[in-house]
RNA sequence: GCGGACGUGGCGAAACUGGUAGACGCAAGGGACUUAAAAUCCCUCGGGCUUGCCCAUGCGGGUUCGAUCCCCGCCGUCCGCACCA
């Protein structure tokens, strides 16, 4: 007995439990079909699953069902990025140790994922914290050491004085810690790095053959790496007028044909030099520590003026040994781009030209834009970055930007000054190696012994792992491994002498940038990977996740692969060949009378007459109705995953995250979408029980032409082509509402079966139901297999192929085309599909609506476009 | 400041990138069923009037037989980078 309603809530665990116990997911690598691997972000295990992650997963889902329905041998894992600050930060508060939190909050979370129905082999299950995972990315490390992608370098580093740990520039956000919010210091450290500038240049040309990322996230990187052209001049300094009787000053440039512009050098503050002068310059000295104080917080820097010192140092023109020009030590200046010294040309810089003005050393124009007059051309505020042809600049003049460049560049290469040439032409980049010692306890230790006679020594890969200590402290800030009573202590593997463990631990960056090549292997202990299958499943098909990402983590991502491929441990170079961004989800905010928030559980909304009211659901007080904003704690716009799933099912929240918008874009979370979509899941529940019905009816109607059965057919076939298109491309909301217009036609049909009885609608029905459960099976799986079995069906709906449309019922014989006179429509025409040009013109020259819109003038051009339009001109 | 994206009904959005603007959903209004409610079903739903015609895709121009789509100039919103020489 078929009943009434469908429950969600005995179907989705019932079904999930049938997945399991026929271990449908599990993904095999010998299995020699197409492979295709999808994947979304793995979670950091924070405690809760929320709404983010129910979207990501769904879109992921979706993805993976329908690309297993489609015969591929899918991969589709899930682990845990489970190192990081949160767990310490819930050790300090709640004293309980960072591995247990961690392991208590991915075994809550993995609960409601599987709640979830999510097509994941869960057999390939990793967390980052777990020493298993962790040993190989030792392994890796120490490969990487060897092959010289490592380095130790002392470092300006970001400091985050809450967290008492050292930040990438990356997780600097406006100055301040990603996770702490506090203002970031900065410290001189002797620090591990990652090489990563050995690929900027790779990195960034390589984004080009990346098509399937969103132009969006390459231009992101492009600008992050941050590729810049020049030259550096080696300008002679008057040894009389320098501290230690310095000779010559490197500048970078990346407008050398502004030479003759020049009014000014300038030194970073923490310039060699700039240091030698204020050695023997107290005023100087000064100036530069005031430098270094406002040189910390961000804000700070914005609203800063251009400020500087003249040092007295005396700079020589390269092309003028008369012209001398003062050095000074600017605020404005870094040590560390370029070679931390300018030459100031104020007239086509602006923060030159702020700085001139401060100052009043005026200015020379030199490039004079295509429609300004260069005998009158002046520059006062706005420094002049643009094309034009060169002036004031004796052998230059007349020339381009361009051209002047070449030639400044090709004078000064081949002049030598000390022995070097005065000018070498050189490509500078933004990007900074990475930085990834932290100095923290819950990460992946760095495996290095530093041994007093041998320096530093790896760990032999034979005693890998080095595993974290159980038994450390949290009521101190500061690392606790580095103040753990024994566990540094070690002898050299060199020669045996006492030595000291390397403290610091890894970035956890490090541990999600190859976890996608883990999962092809994941309980693999020889080796990180196999490269017979790594090189087999990566790169990723479909990567999926937020786009807070576009930087840190897929660049990061993107080197470490290339990393692995250098050291033997992959053979490709971009981890992920298509990547797409979603949107977030979004939420009203509510507050009560004193302000205070107010989640949307505890909040009734009553609507009359189109405006809505609410109030709270205990006190009845009214609640006023806020901005529309990411769910967020800290405003208490957040709806649980697990209060949705309890109350409309999994399937609901599945359907409504997929069809509200685009999935590129925030969809927001609404109490009438989601009642929307269980309206639906109901609807689709009777409409399959209505097709079964009139499918066993075998009608056998006398004179029928057959016209309804067809109908059902085209509907069905057409919605299986449409609906398969939008997949592909990700476009989730257009596929439900082809699932839709599906559902409407087939109802419409199945009246209209009844009036006039059609021999062949059973048989159309019968294919129709089957698919139309089909293509929900992706979106909505446990509504599908009960539906799936409903219809007597065999076997799963998870299992079934994906339906075969049939292309001849997507041409039309006759064809209804729109009829524009002049541009405006007035008409429609319907004519046979091979109609030709002329009897095309003549049914629309014979139609009324066309005659009337004419006016009595004759057609002086007829424009049909075939399977689109006519257009009529009078 | 530099770079990028986006502006379509009451709302979320479609429109095969030059070819019927508003598919599909939400909300709203009307009706049927019901003692009543829920559920369900049917109808209406961009604006205006003279009911077959105007006006409508942020605003103003342009190209075109034809523009939400291409070009130019404004206005607004969002995002990224931010003293990178």
């Amino acid at each position: 007995m078929r009943p009434e309603r469908y429950n969600a809530k005995e179907a989705e665990p019932k079904w999930q439990r049938t997945w399991t116990e026929r271990d449908l997911f599990r993904t095999r690598n010998e299995d020699d079909r197409p492979k295709y691997y999808v994947l979304e972000m793995f979670p950091y295990p924070s405690g809760r699953i929320h709404m983010g992650h129910v979207r990501n997963y769904t879109m992921g889902d979706v993805v993976a069902r329908y690309r297993r329905a489609k015969g591929f041998n899918v991969l589709h894992p899930m682990g845990w990025d489970a190192f990081g600050m949160p767990a310490e930060n819930a050790a300090m508060k709640n004293k309980v140790h960072p591995k247990e939190w961690t392991y208590a909050n991915i075994a809550t979370m993995r609960s409601q994922l599987k709640s979830m129905g999510l097509a994941i082999d869960w057999s390939r299950e990793l967390a980052t914290c777990d020493p298993s995972y962790y040993a190989q990315q030792q392994r890796m490390f120490i490969d990487f050491l060897e092959a010289g992608l490592v380095d130790r370098k002392t470092a300006k580093v970001n400091w985050d004085p809450v967290d008492q740990t050292v930040l990438a520039n990356e997780q600097v956000i406006d100055g301040r810690g990603w996770r702490s919010g506090a203002l970031v210091e900065q410290r001189e450290l002797t620090q591990w790095f990652f090489k990563i500038t050995d690929f900027a240049q790779e990195l960034l040309d390589a984004l080009d053959q990346l098509d399937r990322w969103p132009e969006k996230v390459r231009l992101m990187q492009r600008n992050w790496i941050g590729r810049s052209e020049g030259l550096v001049v080696r300008f002679a300094l008057d040894p009389a007028t320098t501290p230690g009787g310095e000779t010559d000053l490197e500048i970078y440039t990346t407008r050398p044909d502004t030479l003759f512009g020049a009014r000014f050098m300038a030194l970073a503050p923490d310039h060699p030099l700039s240091k030698a002068a204020a050695a023997q310059n107290p005023a100087l000295a000064a100036f530069i520590e005031e430098c270094k104080h406002t040189g910390t917080a961000l804000e700070a820097i914005e609203k800063a003026e251009k400020n500087g010192f003249d040092t007295g140092i005396r700079a020589v023109h390269p092309f003028d040994p008369s012209w001398e020009l003062p050095v000074y030590v600017a605020n404005f200046i870094l040590m560390d781009y370029g070679t931390g010294a300018i030459f100031g040309c104020p007239a086509h810089d602006q923060r030159d030209l702020d700085f001139v003005n401060s100052i009043g050393l005026g200015n020379t124009p030199v490039v004079c834009p295509p429609d300004a007059d260069p005998a009158t051309f002046t520059i006062t505020d706005t420094a002049y970055d643009g094309e034009g042809r060169m002036i004031n600049s004796r052998f230059l003049d007349g020339m381009t930007v361009e051209a002047a460049k070449e030639e400044v560049a090709r004078r000064l290469e081949s002049e030598t000054r000390g022995g070097r040439p005065a000018a070498e032409r050189k490509v500078n980049f933004r990007l900074r190696d990475w930085g990834i010692s932290r100095q923290r306890y819950w990460g992946c230790p760095i495996p290095v012994i530093h041994c007093e006679s041998c320096g530093i020594v790896p760990v032999p890969r034979e005693s890998l792992p080095v595993t974290l200590p159980d038994d450390v402290t949290f009521d101190v800030p500061g690392n606790p491994l580095d103040r753990h009573p024994t566990w540094k202590h070690v002898d050299c593997p060199q020669c045996g002498r006492p030595a000291r463990r390397e403290t610091d631990t890894m970035d956890t960056f490090v541990d999600s940038s190859w976890y996608f090549a883990r999962f092809t292997d994941p309980h693999r202990t020889e080796s990180p990977t196999d490269r017979a299958v790594v090189d087999r499943w990566l790169p990723v098909d479909q990567y999926i996740g937020g786009i807070e990402h576009a930087i840190l983590h897929l660049l990061y991502s993107r080197f470490f692969t290339r990393a692995m491929r250098v050291t033997g441990h992959a053979g490709m170079s971009e981890p992920f060949a298509g990547l797409f961004t979603q949107g977030m989800v979004v939420h009203e905010t509510y507050r009560d009378a004193k302000g205070s928030w107010v989640m949307p559980v505890d909040v009734r909304i009553e609507s009359e007459g189109g405006t809505r009211h609410a109030f709270h659901v205990e006190t009845g007080e009214p609640i006023e109705i806020g901005s529309i904003e990411k769910m967020s704690k800290s405003k208490l716009n957040t709806v649980d995953p697990d209060d949705i799933i309890a109350s409309y099912g999994a399937d609901t929240a599945r359907w409504f995250m997929l069809s509200d918008s685009p999935p590129e874009r925030d969809v927001i979370w609404t109490e009438e979408g989601v009642q929307g979509a269980a309206r639906f899941v109901q609807r689709v529940w009777r409409l399959v029980g209505d097709l079964a019905e009139a499918a066993s009816l075998n009608a056998s109607g006398e004179g029928s032409d057959g016209s309804v059965s067809l109908a059902i057919r085209k509907a069905a076939h057409r919605a299986v082509a449409a609906v398969e298109d939008d997949v592909e491309r990700l476009r989730f909301n257009r596929c439900v509402a082809h699932i839709y217009e599906l559902a409407n036609t087939l109802q419409d049909l199945l009246a209209r079966a009844k009036a006039s009885p059609d021999p062949g609608a059973g048989s159309a029905f019968r294919e129709a139901g089957q698919i139309f459960v089909q293509l929900l099976a992706p979106m909505m799986p446990h509504l599908a297999e009960e539906c799936w079995q409903s219809l007597h069906l065999p076997g799963l709906a998870a299992e079934a192929p994906w339906p075969l449309v049939d292309r001849s019922l997507l041409v039309e014989e006759a064809i209804t085309l729109p009829v524009q006179v002049n541009g405006k429509k007035r008409a429609d025409v319907t004519v046979a599909r091979d109609a030709d040009q002329a009897a095309i013109e003549a049914a629309v020259l014979s139609l009324e609506a066309v005659q009337r819109a004419m006016e009595g003038r004759p057609p002086r051009k007829i424009i049909v476009v075939p399977q689109r339009i006519v257009n009529v001109v009078a």
